[in-house]
RNA sequence: CGGAGUGUAGCUCAGCCUGGUAGAGCACUGUCUUCGGGAGGCAGGGGCCGGAGGUUCGAAUCCUCUCACUCCGACCA
């Protein structure tokens, strides 16, 4: 993509509203606009990132067995009555009426309506187990928004839903749950910790919250700090034993928020010079919660040994426009933002340093193309502008990899490769670099 | 929802107390000099001073009411 012709409204200065660095360097670097409070437009450079983040969630989502469709933003309030939520939910759900005044609902969740379409398809154990996921907008009207895309009213959320004949069954697909939650925040680049939760509203008693550790977090933490250095498995684990035990591993140690934080236990089980007392950020939160929906909304199945039974059930949510901010908040330095690869809008920020130089032009267009052609995203600065603002803008939209390449540098036959994480410069052949780079692996 | 603030140019803000022609920096347009880490001249464009009432000869400024946004608390992916 060229500059000249992207839409990417970056600013200088700091919109006096954003109060913590992933809100501001998302307004600064033209990803976001607010449309009204906790409510925003995606521009096409964090609309870029959002769908990146999207797209790892769904591929984990998938290697985890769980089935990919799509419910509705709006929903019938009748699926809520029966569940007793619709009274229950309070004033954080949006009530719309339709022109027949039918009561009508923004989903803040999606509970209900997949047991209503679990239910009307399933009758037999033989089709269990199964998990069906969406990634949908969602919204909460909360009291008081902030933080940005940290904490919307609308948010991009993955809800997945699992069904299983019995508890054992369940726990196994909150097992595969939990795993794929591990490898989704770490192929993002994040540490997230499972820590103890409480199961809110939705009710349930088996649950864990995804942390990343920030200082800007909105829960205090307390942790031990060997789970930062602990091992993600990146494939699925078949074996249910297997995968038991690995849950296990990455539950014994001891991490709760402070809601269900116990101070003696944690001083009893954890060394004073392992604890981990910080904040932190909730991107992701897995529940087994049995059978409170299906027992109230009729979701029975036939079972082998005869009779029927109400299905057990599990939900695993990811805030998946939260996590562009998390991931922000957990990568960023003075200059601006700092992108993991695996979720950076662009792989390259190639920066022609003059304009209105034939040469020039003529070496950075070809080098773009080149990069281009063999699968790269390349943002390329061809505007004409100072050189020092081309560099505060790239460092600004944290592209992993800058190449600079100016008058003095072609004479040379050299351009600059810049490491955005490291800071690190290096002079380079072009040949060379289209060697070392080569052609992208694993897809756009 | 309680408490505290803020609304003036795209952004950051001054002006308000003490009423009298709408301001600065950055950004934007044109132009010249520049160009290797957010350059400097010159010339421009851009405002219903959040909205509605009121007081006054006269209101960004004083009063009342509203709306929006932000911050602190309880709630949450």
């Amino acid at each position: 993509m060229r500059l000249s012709a992207y839409f990417l409204p970056t600013m200088k200065e700091t919109p006096s509203e954003a109060q913590i660095m992933s809100h501001r360097l998302m307004l600064r670097a033209g990803m976001i606009r607010q449309s009204s409070a906790g409510i925003y437009s995606w521009l096409p450079l964090g609309l870029k990132v959002l769908e990146r983040i999207k797209t790892i969630v769904r591929e984990e989502q998938n290697r985890a067995g769980a089935q990919e469709l799509l419910m509705p933003t709006i929903q019938s309030a009748d699926l809520w009555q029966e569940s007793g939520r619709y009274d229950d939910y309070g004033k954080e759900m949006l009530r719309i009426t339709d022109r027949h005044d039918r009561n009508m609902l923004f989903g803040p969740t999606n509970e209900e309506l997949i047991t209503d379409i679990f239910r009307q398809a399933v009758r037999s154990y033989k089709n269990l187990p199964l998990n069906l996921y969406h990634i949908q907008w969602k919204f909460r009207d909360e009291i008081r928004p902030r933080f940005g895309v940290m904490r919307g009213r609308e948010f991009l959320m993955k809800d997945a839903y699992s069904f299983d004949k019995d508890e054992n069954a369940a726990r196994i697909s909150y097992n595969k749950m939990f795993a794929a939650y591990l490898r989704t925040f770490r192929r993002m680049g994040l540490k997230a910790i499972p820590m103890r939760a409480d199961t809110g509203p939705i009710g349930g008693n088996l649950s864990h919250e995804f942390i990343i550790l920030a200082e800007t977090g909105e829960s205090e933490v307390f942790c031990h700090q060997d789970y930062l250095e602990k091992d993600v498995a990146m494939d699925p684990i078949e074996d249910p034993e297997a995968l038991q035990a690995y849950v296990d591993a990455w539950t014994c140690l001891y991490a709760a928020t402070e809601d269900m934080h116990d101070a003696s236990q944690y001083d009893a089980s954890v060394p004073k010079e392992s604890q981990i007392n910080a904040r932190g950020i909730e991107v992701g939160h897995v529940f087994y919660f049995g059978t409170k929906y299906s027992e109230a909304m009729n979701a029975k199945v036939s079972l082998k040994e005869g009779g029927e039974a109400a299905v057990h059930m599990g939900s695993y949510g990811i805030g998946v426009s939260r996590l562009v901010g998390a991931v922000i908040e957990a990568c960023h330095d003075d200059n601006g933002i700092i992108w993991p690869e695996s979720v950076a809008p662009f792989d390259f920020g190639l920066i022609k340093l003059k304009a209105g130089d034939a040469n020039l032009d003529t070496a950075c267009d070809d080098l773009y193309c080149k990069l281009t052609s063999l699968g790269w995203d390349v943002l390329y600065d061809d505007r004409d502008d100072r050189p020092g603002a081309k560099f505060a803008t790239m460092d600004l939209i944290g592209l992993p990899w800058q190449i600079i390449l100016g008058p003095k540098g072609l004479a040379a036959g050299k351009i600059e490769l810049k490491r955005r994480v490291t800071g690190e410069r290096e002079e380079i052949s072009i040949e060379d670099l289209l060697n070392r780079f080569g052609e992208k692996q694993g897809g756009a």
